[in-house]
DNA sequence: CCACAGATGTGTACGGCGTAAACAATCTGG
DNA sequence: CCAGATTGTTTACGCCGTACACATCTGTGG
């Protein structure tokens, strides 16, 4: 039986060739156009050249494709956090100072990423569900790259290099992902959009500074 | 010339008599129902007992009908934290510690409504705009009672009892409203909405203690 | 090698949605 | 009491999601 990474690799070895993939890329631009409300079975179909019902031998319905949407976004982002982990850092700093900037540098990436992708970070909340990611899915099928996964990863260095006490770093996610992700809605939704873009990352700075601080050497 | 309060006040003055209110008033339960993906203007029409298009004759489109929803859910919303703000505290308390416990309050305060009113909740966010609350319009025409004036409202207090620094205060309002929307948020549409209701809770208080520690003794 | 079964894409159809336009009923100011 | 504005209805169009019947392709076992 073929695998789908060998199907994916043959030009167009049935009717179309990996539609479901096809599909999807398509859904991302839509997305990016035009965040979820944008993003109809439909249109997508008709960009890709298919007849509309075509998807439907690949996604069950439109939630479907909407979640398969959403996985690559999350994918997009968390790859967005990954590079943000590897930024230079200036030399001569303590492992705990690193640590500490290295989180205040994936906040940042994130918002950037909600900023500099509005539609498509939208997509990742739309519609009231959420793929199998972060908390409650901690045993096997919980993404090797997931951005709650890359942020539990920078909170354990903290504690490791001592810039966090081990009895803070307990659910120090929930915190930590409700501010960037708070902080994204706000601009994407909410009544920051309007600031000049100076000055929304001079507030998502502060505001990661200070709950960070809260973190450390909070009450 | 009529003014709205006193046509409410009337049984049937027009054909129907405020529709405007009517459409809002179903829109309202609707939304409590499902969401704002749920608040069609064909629906609301139907409850109301009146044509589809009879709706256009008080809002331009769906979008208007949906802004109109938004402002009341908000009103609401102030409404719970206005409560949150006067509910009893023990006595005892030195005035800084009764504004720290305030502002704790209405951050639970506020993601409980959230929760307890998921539907209506997502209402305010859907559709990326937002009516003249907030920041930015700062001047006149911003209503006396928004969740951002009563935020602003209860930081001015814990600066006036000594509670936090003045040079704090600036803008400290957007990391705690990005908090507790990211917290409702995830718990709402993310992540962390299959953890108990009793978790959820906990996890609220200790992520708004640690945030106003770190306004109040942040690096 | 080839026919057949399953996988994949098409065409058509139905009801729901937002909304534009023409029309009807009702109210209100002169 | 009537003219014109206000409010609601009817009809219609194109979009959407999706169910169903049909056509086409493709790998596999006889």
């Amino acid at each position: 039986m073929k695998t789908a990474s060998t199907t994916a690799r043959m030009a167009r070895p049935y009717h179309h060739g990996n539609l479901a993939d096809a599909l999807v890329a398509e859904g991302l631009k839509l997305a990016a156009e035009g965040g979820p409300e944008a993003l109809s079975l439909r249109e997508v179909a008709r960009r890709t050249g298919v007849s509309a019902t075509a998807a439907y031998r690949h996604f069950t319905n439109r939630d479907d494709l909407v979640m398969a949407v959403k996985v690559v976004v999350l994918a997009r982002l968390a790859a967005a956090l990954r590079a943000a982990t590897r930024s230079r850092l200036p030399s001569g700093l303590t492992d705990a100072e690193q640590a500490r900037r290295r989180l205040v540098g994936i906040g940042q990436a994130y918002v950037e990423f909600a900023i500099t992708n509005p539609g498509q970070y939208r997509v990742i909340f739309a519609d009231a569900a959420f793929p199998g990611d972060g908390p409650g899915a901690e045993g096997d099928d919980c993404a090797p790259d997931s951005p709650y996964r890359i942020l539990s990863e920078v909170l354990d260095q903290m504690v490791a290099t001592g810039a966090l006490a081990p009895e803070r770093r307990v659910d120090a996610e929930l915190p930590m992902w409700a501010l960037v992700h708070g902080l994204s809605s706000l601009i994407l939704e909410g009544p920051y959009g309007h600031r000049p873009r100076r000055e929304q990352k001079a507030l998502v700075r502060s505001s990661l500074e200070l709950v960070i601080s809260g973190l450390q050497d909070g009450a």
